[in-house]
DNA sequence: TTTTGTGAAGTTTTTCACAGCG
DNA sequence: CGCTGTGAAAAACTTCACAAAA
């Protein structure tokens, strides 16, 4: 079976919907109902959820509780992945004590960063390296995820120090600018600034198409 | 002529790029080149660009400066947009202290925050307000723009006072959860933990697609 | 009756492949 | 010849519409 990116970008949307309406106290609600507050079409919802089973009642709806294990289910580790974060600003300290980051799927194992006040000392908990460590350290450690929230000129030296480790397989890259790695890398980039200026080229248009709510 | 939103998120990607490689000293760029530098298919380089006219030359490529300037006029603002900022917390500081939000297109007129110790005081040479204050100052300084930066409970109490000032035209939500805005209202979600789950459910399938640099 | 699950239809986006032009 | 621009084909994704189940 084959799953669509998107698909899961709206699953994990799904399951931050269904804590907050378990919270709540709702126990049942419909495809329609989760649409409705996340801006997504009911039968697309429906389909999102039939590509992993049928797990509503018909004619009532989702079980909230039951949905919820349901999607953690399909969007749970295997293992709890170790995970490294290059560039400890102010960028990497908001991930740092984003209280989502505190999930049981993911430890960060190493900071790395340039700049001599911070390496050597302890980071939220965390030991801080100097980013010419980055070959070794996430060897040694099996650091298989890096974590990209370096200055733009220093992030394609930094992916290639990761890759030299031997480990490194995907790349959560925070980054403005291109990032050449090979192939069996696995890169998500998150670009702020160009989603703003998508906002600003769709704001200026005569019609504004309205909400876009992905 | 209708753009999609997908090619606006790349034009802003090859712009960047071309400001690299101008001052790389590069003169002509391919199709092919520019694809394989941002993990794009040539001729879906070719088609973002033919939408906009043609401006290359066949049999020889692209001109850097040209195609910059190109690019850099589609993507151009009517105006200043004028922006506030709601939550100044390690997210907010860092994209306030990046250099690729300081450009001409926007400014940054209001921070939001509901800590006493961050209202009533210029941060990064601008004042921070009580939350509160959002649909006064918005509507007095025309704001059309709001960047959510805030806690995720507090991002859907923010944008009522942002849509209640009257002037809100769109969001960039950096929030994670639901957000229930008016049609006309354009909202733009960037969601860094979803997109982090989406690189471990990847990871995790046995047979890796590879680099997905979007 | 209500609401799911889903094949089929529709739409959008990407890729191909080649004509056309420097 | 080489590389763009672009219609046509393919792939991906979304929406429709309805049978089936509670």
């Amino acid at each position: 079976m084959k799953v669509a990116e998107l698909t899961i970008e709206r699953l994990v949307q799904y399951r931050r919907l269904l804590e907050t309406l378990k919270e709540e106290g709702y126990r049942v609600v419909s495809s329609q109902q989760i649409g409705d507050l996340l801006g997504i079409k009911a039968s697309q919802v429906r389909k999102d959820l039939s590509y992993f089973g049928e797990i509503g009642k018909r004619g009532v709806g989702y079980h909230v509780g039951r949905l919820r294990d349901h999607i953690a289910e399909i969007l749970a580790s295997p293992k709890i992945w170790r995970i490294a974060l290059a560039g400890v600003g102010n960028m990497g300290t908001a991930l740092l004590s984003n209280p989502a980051f505190h999930t049981k799927k993911i430890r960060f194992e190493a900071l790395f960063d340039a700049d001599q006040r911070k390496i050597g000392r302890d980071i939220s908990g965390i030991h801080c390296w100097n980013y010419t460590d980055i070959p070794s350290v996430m060897a040694y450690r099996g650091i298989e995820i890096l974590i990209l929230a370096v200055p733009a000129k220093a992030a394609q030296s930094c992916v290639d120090l990761a890759i030299s480790s031997g480990v490194l397989r995907g790349v959560l890259a925070l980054t403005q600018g291109p990032l050449v790695v090979p192939d069996e890398i696995f890169v998500v980039r998150v670009d702020i600034m160009a989603e703003l200026e998508k906002l600003l080229f769709f704001l200026k248009q005569p019609i504004s198409t309205g909400s876009v709510v992905p």
